[in-house]
DNA sequence: TTGAAAACGTA
DNA sequence: CGTACGTTTTCAAG
């Protein structure tokens, strides 16, 4: 599907250039890091150096240019010196500490093998302007990496300007169409608006009072400089009279900021090819510059284009408008009336088809086990959206869609190449037209992350109905484990399309209006943003559906994932009651304990070592104290993890000090780590009605498995009783009286029993008997009441670990016994239960064949790394392809079991809400006198989800908080 | 300033 | 040398 949309761009196939600004990068690089961190032993500073190399080779890992070259100004300034004798005095200025780089930078390019080119008389910049045109005339497609806003004029349809934003890792794509965005000008007219501004980096004076805007607007009005300059006197008011006493000033500004694009270089763009690179020379380079290993490896590797091969016939992508994407034509909407005129006009028509349609009647096993008495879900497999897709219609809204806390600040309704744009506030009748539009439309909709959209409309009283297609959830369902960011990053992976960040806005956001959007959407009142948000949506629901269809996932999209997501935006708009005082008290008691741990471990290591730090207590342990390590971290280092300092302590019973200290860096560990969960509750909860509003990740697990952020509520701490407390602090909120929990138990083993289709295991979980013991009987050939404690815990970890991949040695270091002893009891376990094996091994094979592994509900994950020749590749690659089929249709079933227990609550008119999920746990707010009505039905919800070849087993309890609510 | 690593909480 | 996650903290980058 991404090649699909670069065919537009053939005109670009002859290969990329890549032509730097050296100063503007050195600079760049200069002033973003810090030099006090970065200068050698002798003092010499090196943060351009290394921020130099590191920007450029993160650009040519992005973009992969086939050839490259540096241009560097030269001392003894050039013609525009005489022009404008002030010119570029302020950057003369350039510290010393920057200066003195600058041939080192060379001297690294130089050992790099990358051309770079300095032509006395002449800027860099001009240089630059040569190559692009060079380029051009050859057929490369340019991308200029510069940070001087004069280069803007070279940008055309071949020739795309990378400009550094406020971090210099995020470089906005400055194409013909982002420069009109950006200045309302076209790139050969950003000279004049450049003149008439002035360009203080330059020390170049403008029109004083005259910025970006007017000039823009001048220019638009009379076609450009000359126009402006023969209409001075027409212009009034003190910005027409400031432009009048500065003509002569704009006329040399705008002689002096054409850059010259036709000197003689000596060399031709097929010369500028790189890749050889001197290793030696960099070594010596940088061992002068005391750079380390790191550094190195990733540098060469970027510069060395050998190691990682091009993609073959890789283009040039041009950015939004040029490359297929239509954008809407934006209209702005302030009242009912106009919305409806524009919906009249634009809008396909509503009807009552439903959203999918049976695309294949005659399919007859596809539709995957569904309860067959469960009212309400039923997973259709048949289901098809091609029908709906093709008169759809994009619904978009930007804002903060945090739970809580949501705020809407624009909503845009597009069809058929038109936008509808809305601004919050929206006044009554327009938002009540807005809401009937959606309603009656929401068979078609299409909208990328629906819960998003929830809260967003939420915020402006707006309910919103479930969509056709969600693109978000698309997106999850075709290849679930990509994460793209927001909807930009969408475009760029599947359609291939690279939109230009939003200039300005930084930190933020020309996503889904989630999170911390800044106001920039007010200072462009046009729509044009909007717009092309929901073309975008647009151009993947086109892209999705199809694939969905013929993947036959359309019905897990419609009838499971959308319901889920309104589930859990209810959820995260409920949000779950914390006694604020509890989790106080809670965090000063966690607090003192670290506190006291800490002062035992300072004396008894004679020195105040910061715990929290790996490295420092690792120096202590190992060469203070001089124990003997035992495992080492996966980057070599000794590990001082929980397991090893146990292992040590152990260890040191005649060593008192040690003892003492290890005791108490366990100490503070724990209660530490407590104090910190507890503190983010308490940061994490809204003060304005005590909730903590967590947001669900509908999208994130590759598995298919829900995630928890913002804060993370799904590890809370359960498993000792310290940690467990924490759970008291969750409580029934005003006008409810108790917490209910709902579990299942050995979901996944059960998911097992029925997908091997193991008899002995099948027989385990219908006989009702305690499992664990039952299993272990028949692996040890021993009556069940002979068990032994041992013997139990060590089978229930053996079946646990089956579904992970487990090997022998995993296992024998779990149980503390010898590795050989480990692989007599898998032997011992698989000859008991060989279908289950078999069923393990089939997970892999299958999806060495097919390319990807399937739950029971057909939700697919694929497994690349399965052909890797990398052993340790391919061995994670195996384990996850046998861990997801069953993890993935164990959280298909919890989300079967949401749908239908949210459902039941609304059936029976029932006040008490789901709050939250804990991958296979549900937590429910119980009303007052509902808590028996609530525990059936949740339980049968749960139970009931899907029929499986063994029973699915459900156990609950209830109580005054979570913690109460265990059973 | 950024990102990786280490640690540890959950199922 | 067991799957799937998220958060916090430190520290290197030199």
């Amino acid at each position: 599907m991404a090649e699909n949309t670069t065919e537009n761009n053939l005109n670009t196939t002859r290969g990329t250039l890549l032509a730097v600004d050296g100063h503007s990068l050195a600079f760049r690089a200069f002033f973003a890091l810090p030099v006090d961190n970065f200068s050698t032993e002798s003092g010499q500073a090196t943060n351009a150096v290394w921020g130099f190399a590191t920007m450029l080779s993160q650009v040519i890992d992005a973009e992969r240019p086939d050839r490259l070259a540096v241009a560097f100004d030269v001392k003894g300034g050039t013609f525009r010196n005489r022009m404008l004798p002030q010119y570029k005095g302020t950057r003369e200025a350039a510290p010393e500490e920057l200066l003195t780089q600058l041939p080192l930078i060379q001297e690294m390019l130089a050992a790099m093998g990358v051309t770079y080119i300095e032509k006395p008389g002449y800027e860099g910049d001009d240089v630059i302007g040569t190559l692009a045109t060079m380029g051009e005339a050859a057929g490369y497609h340019t991308l200029v990496l510069s940070g001087d806003r004069d280069a803007f004029q070279l940008v055309d349809d071949n020739v795309t300007v990378l400009y550094p934003g406020h971090h210099f890792k995020d470089l906005k794509r400055m194409t013909p169409a982002a420069v009109f965005d950006k200045y309302k000008v076209t790139p050969a007219q950003y000279p004049d608006l450049a003149a008439l501004r002035g360009e203080t980096a330059d020390n170049i004076p403008g029109v004083p009072g005259v910025g970006d805007g007017f000039a823009a607007k001048w220019i638009n009005q009379y076609g450009g400089l000359d126009g402006i300059i023969a209409h001075a006197d027409e212009i009034g008011g003190k910005k027409g009279e400031a432009l009048r006493a500065n003509l002569e000033q704009i006329r040399l500004n705008r002689r002096v900021n054409a850059l010259v694009r036709d000197v003689d270089l000596g060399v031709t763009v097929d010369d500028l090819a790189f890749g050889h690179v001197d290793a030696a020379r960099v070594d010596d380079l940088f061992a002068r510059l005391e750079f380390g290993s790191r550094t190195r490896a990733r540098i060469l590797r970027s510069f060395n284009g050998g190691e990682l091969p091009k993609a073959a016939g890789k283009t040039e992508p041009a950015a939004g408008q040029e490359n297929g994407l239509a954008a809407a034509t934006p209209q702005r909407i302030d009242d009912a009336a106009a919305l409806e005129a524009w919906a009249g006009r634009w809008m396909p028509e509503a009807d009552a088809t439903p959203s999918g349609t049976r695309n294949d009647p005659d399919a007859t096993a596809a539709t995957a086990a569904t309860a067959p008495d469960a009212p309400g879900l039923a997973i259709d497999a048949d289901l098809a959206c091609a029908d709906a897709l093709a008169r759809r219609w994009t619904l978009d809204a930007t804002g903060s869609a945090k739970p809580g806390q949501a705020r809407l600040e624009t909503l845009v309704l597009a069809a058929n190449g038109h936008a509808a744009v809305l601004r919050a506030p929206l006044d009554p009748a327009l938002a009540k037209a807005t809401q009937r539009l959606i309603d009656t439309h929401a068979g078609t909709m299409t909208v990328h992350g629906a819960k998003e959209h929830m809260h967003l409309l939420a915020a402006a009283g707006l309910t919103m109905p479930l969509p056709m297609l969600d693109t978000k959830l698309a997106g999850y369902l075709v290849q679930p484990d990509f994460h793209a960011d927001d909807l930009t990053h969408a475009a760029a992976h599947f359609l291939d399309i690279h939109l230009d960040e939003e200039p300005e806005a930084t930190q933020g956001q020309l996503d889904l209006g989630d999170g911390a959007a800044g106001d920039e959407a007010a200072d462009e009142p046009d729509g044009r943003r909007e717009a092309t948000r929901a073309a975008i949506v647009d151009a993947l629901a086109a892209a999705f559906g199809p694939t969905l269809d013929e993947r036959r996932q359309y019905g897990l999209l419609k009838d499971l994932e959308l319901p889920v997501s309104r589930v859990l935006g209810d959820m995260e708009r409920q949000g779950a009651q914390v006694d604020a005082t509890r989790l106080a008290a809670m965090r000063d008691g966690f607090a003192a304990d670290a506190e006291q741990a800490q002062r035992i471990a300072w004396d008894a290591a004679g020195d105040r070592i910061n715990l929290q730090s790996p490295r420092q207590l690792a120096k202590v342990l190992f060469e203070d104290m001089g124990l003997k390590p035992t495992k080492r971290t996966k980057s070599g280092s000794y590990t001082t993890n929980a397991a090893a300092l146990q292992e040590l302590y152990l260890r040191a019973s005649g060593d008192e000090r040690a003892g003492d200290f290890l005791g108490a860096v366990l100490r503070h560990r724990e209660t530490n780590k407590l104090k910190q969960i507890v503190q983010t509750l308490i940061d994490a909860t809204n003060p304005a009605d005590q909730r903590i509003h967590t947001t669900f990740e509908q999208t994130v697990a590759a598995t298919g498995r829900l995630s928890s952020v913002d804060p993370n509520l799904q590890n809370i701490p359960n498993r000792n009783a310290a940690g467990r407390e924490i759970r008291a602090a969750f409580v029934p909120g005003e006008g409810y009286t108790a917490l209910m929990s709902c579990d299942y138990s050995q979901v996944e083993l059960r998911i097992m029993a029925h997908l091997s289709g193991d008899e002995a295991l099948i027989e385990a979980f219908r006989s009702g008997a305690d499992f664990h013991r039952y299993v272990a009987s028949l692996v040890y050939g021993i009556p069940v009441d002979q068990i032994s404690a041992d013997q139990r815990s060590h089978v229930k970890a053996m079946s646990y670990g089956l579904a992970y991949g487990l090997s022998t040695y995993g296992l024998a270091q779990q149980l503390r016994i010898a590795p050989r002893e480990a692989e007599v009891l898998k032997a011992q376990y698989f000859a008991t239960f060989g279908k289950v094996h078999d069923f393990l091994e089939s997970c892999v094979a299958d999806a060495r064949r097919k390319g990807y592994t399937e739950t029971m509900f057909g939700r697919r994950r694929y497994f690349p790394g399965l052909k890797s020749p990398n052993r340790a590749t391919r061995e994670a690659a195996e384990r996850g392809a046998l861990n997801a089929p069953i993890q993935g249709t164990a959280a298909d079933i919890m989300k079967i079991a949401m749908v239908r227990a949210e459902a039941a609550l609304r059936r029976e008119g029932l006040a008490s809400r789901i709050i939250l999920q804990i991958h296979d746990e549900l937590v429910v707010e119980v009303a007052p006198g509902e808590e028996h009505a609530v525990t059936a039905a949740i339980t049968d919800a749960m139970e009931h989800a899907v029929t499986l070849a063994v029973p699915l087993d459900v156990s609950s309890g209830i109580g005054a908080d979570w913690q109460l609510a265990a059973h």
